[in-house]
DNA sequence: CCCTTTTAGGTAGTATGCACACTATTTGTA
DNA sequence: TACAAATAGTGTGCATACTACCTAAAAGGG
């Protein structure tokens, strides 16, 4: 028990290594260069349009200053942009770019084919139970990790 | 399908932010200053005394640049000593100090009682199942990760 | 024994992920 | 309305986690 390989810890740092590890190749096999981070601000950008960073920020789990950065990489890559809202200017309101929306298309797909890989070792009935059960982990500590998750419903009250 | 909260590569980043969330939070709890990482650095080296970095990177699949920077915090801290190997000059021969071990002591039974804590949301069955799926994609996919988990009897076969 | 290859460790640079402190603004309240 | 509290975003600094490249040393083959 006192095992750190089986310990739930170490474990789901060695699934993280691999996930973010197959998703760069699988990205960079499709001709493109995004993180698993990188695409997710932009996935729920495309979702949700017109927000601002603390939104997105909440949405996908992201602290304050971490997604200062990641949106620096992305405006410098020109896949987005940032312009101060006209209803509060602390605000900076963030849209894809056209080619933002491009690439977006492009990887989508990709990325939806990489999950099963990341599951590699599992059948399908096993990769279900384990997304069910992380979901679950997710859920219950939500509170406990720095940056949680703000669902939209608590979005969207504010607006 | 395209919601991300419900990939695979996102559910296991979450999981791993509130992981080591807990942790920092448990042992800061405790009156100790270690990251998840670093213990397991110094419970692996506790296990087999007298590894050199590259041995402890490969069981506890750390990169050699990371292993590196984490050792540097440890040994800044006293918990252990780095030492040129006399077979190979090469080869740095770590070893706990006293203080190392006495944390060590201390720390560990807090971090087996915080395994429990990050898969609060799961009942004693559902961790279990988790724990096995989790090892089993974890085995899966160790070749795809940048650092792979080398055993130890691959480790010591070149001893 | 020479010489190629491999290995151990390092430097420098990039990308998350966080704490802490700060400015600018908005909101809530007395 | 004046003022405290909350919020949006940023700057700085630290800890993982990696790439690419480098040096020193060991191992291997001819």
């Amino acid at each position: 028990m006192s095992d750190i390989a089986l310990m739930p810890g170490h474990l789901i740092r060695r699934l993280h290594q691999i996930s973010t590890s197959i998703f760069l190749d699988g990205v960079r096999a499709a001709g493109h260069d995004l993180t698993a981070v990188q695409f997710a601000a932009l996935s729920t950008l495309s979702r949700y349009p017109g927000i601002d960073q603390a939104k997105l920020a909440g949405l996908i789990a992201y602290d304050r200053v971490t997604i200062g950065g990641v949106l620096d990489r992305l405006e410098a890559k020109g896949l987005l942009t940032r312009t101060v809202s006209d209803r509060d200017r602390r605000a900076r309101v963030l849209a894809l770019s056209e080619n933002g929306q491009q690439v977006l298309r492009e990887v989508t797909p990709v990325v939806q084919a990489l999950q099963d890989e990341i599951l590699a070792g599992l059948s399908p009935d096993e990769r279900a139970t384990f997304v069910a059960l992380a979901e679950k982990v997710s859920r219950a500590g939500n509170r406990r990790s720095r940056a949680p998750m703000v669902s939209v419903d608590d979005t969207l009250q504010r607006n």
